[in-house]
DNA sequence: CGGCACATTGACGTGCATCAAACCGTGTGG
DNA sequence: CCACACGGTTTGATGCACGTCAATGTGCCG
């Protein structure tokens, strides 16, 4: 496993799929100072109106981007796997209006912002890479706040196994119709903006009708395009070149 | 107004409300190239899928972000005001997953990527001005899918009244508590997530309590504070230093 | 004056939430 | 090695927010 070699290879790998870098680009990438750290499941990795200095880079486990209400509702708007820098639109809006929570238990490589900002800064290729990523995430955004204002519930559950099928594929965590996908139903029902009860029921209506099995955490796809014509999914969005679902 | 001084005095505005910039780089902002357009209501401005070689800078009018489905069914994912750049990031990602269109008359001035990127790469403070407008619209669609997903009809719509008055009110184009939003209960209903109908009774219930009234365009607050209440409002997010809602 | 969007109202259906209970797998301590 | 506790899953009964369908009302413009 590269990722042995350096932290950010992970990133490195990441930053390619969608961004043409020189070798001294990916020099510095690998070279990208940082420390590592450890989270419990439930713990909080960045708060809530805190002032952050550092980017968050998943090294290994799942974290969560988590809007919280009054009431104690809770949304996950976005999911974060391993080589996701979860984080790096803090560098030029550091006080976080999110938190980022701890899923699994997850390993982290905190970036200094110093670090990132004079490399976009002098690198513009770097520095154009990392604007299109964060760009990308915007947009995944955006695909949720439609498929969350209109689809119903067994939509919501196809298109996240699609995108997160696809993402875990693409960061070498298995393949878009076998991986690993270590949440609990009711953390799936606070990504999908339903209960866990109703997405017990979707589930089990979903693998009578061969579109996936899930077992804790154990994610499978017996026909990749089915589940992919009942989620309307349509990879696009998330800007990887060459890549047609 | 300064509008006619030069087309990208609101957008200079709009960034110097988030960014430090120096003299020089309102120069260049203010003498940012670009070509003014019009369109009727209902029209295209940017297509899905379109490679796209301008970046859209709202003159006048209302223009939505929207995402559309296999059975026809719409949702509009961003409402854009008089002074938003509404498609800075095509400069990075210029392959459009998305679609823009006007909902009222809509003037815009497109300015050409090249010149938009270079300034980019050239211009460190200016880059990572243009970076961080495109963060703050993410951290906008995150909101927008907890709301989306875990809030109901009246929250979802004080929720909308709360962001757009203030958009409004830092556009200059009228106060939070009074202003236009010239948009027909149709497309409010694609911007929340529900049908016009539905909409429609919200709405008078909301005027029932005194909490908006909204008649043809015209957005009235009685109580701005019993608004954010309702809308569990939270400014920061829009990441405006100095505003506390 | 007639047409055309848009707004409004009513009756009815449904997807999902809520409440409440049982079930199951796994790790813990006696 | 069993008892039990605990997080997670599953099931059932019931209620409500919102969708759907269908009609009528209303302001505006040619």
């Amino acid at each position: 496993m590269s990722e042995l070699t350096s932290p950010t290879a992970a990133f490195l790998d990441r930053l390619r799929q969608r961004s043409q870098l020189s070798e001294d680009d990916e020099k510095v990438v690998l070279s990208l100072p940082g420390r590592k750290k450890s989270f419990d499941p439930l713990q909080r990795i960045v708060d809530f109106g805190e002032p952050t200095t550092h980017a968050t880079l998943i090294i290994e486990g799942i974290a969560a981007r988590v809007e919280t209400f009054r009431d104690g509702d809770r949304e996950i708007s976005a999911v974060h796997i391993p080589g996701d820098m979860c984080d790096l639109h803090s560098v030029v809006v550091p006080i976080a209006s999110w938190g980022i929570e701890a899923l699994t238990r997850t390993t982290i490589y905190a970036i200094p912002h110093a670090a990132l900002l004079e490399i976009s800064r002098n690198i513009p290729s770097l520095g154009t890479a990392f604007w299109r990523e964060t760009t990308v995430d915007g947009t995944m955004f955006a695909k949720w706040v439609g498929v969350m204002g209109r689809r119903e519930a067994r939509v919501r559950l196809a298109h996240l196994f699609c995108e997160v099928g696809l993402r875990m594929e693409l960061a070498k965590r298995g393949t878009r119709t076998r991986f690993r996908f270590d949440v609990t139903q009711y953390q799936m029902a606070e990504m999908a903006g339903l209960t866990s009860i109703h997405i017990n029921r979707t589930l089990q209506s979903m693998r009578a009708d061969g579109i996936v099995k899930f077992d804790r955490g154990a994610v499978e796809i017996p026909d990749w395009q089915k589940l992919v014509d009942t989620a309307e999914f349509d990879p696009a969005y998330l800007q990887i070149p060459g890549l047609d679902g």
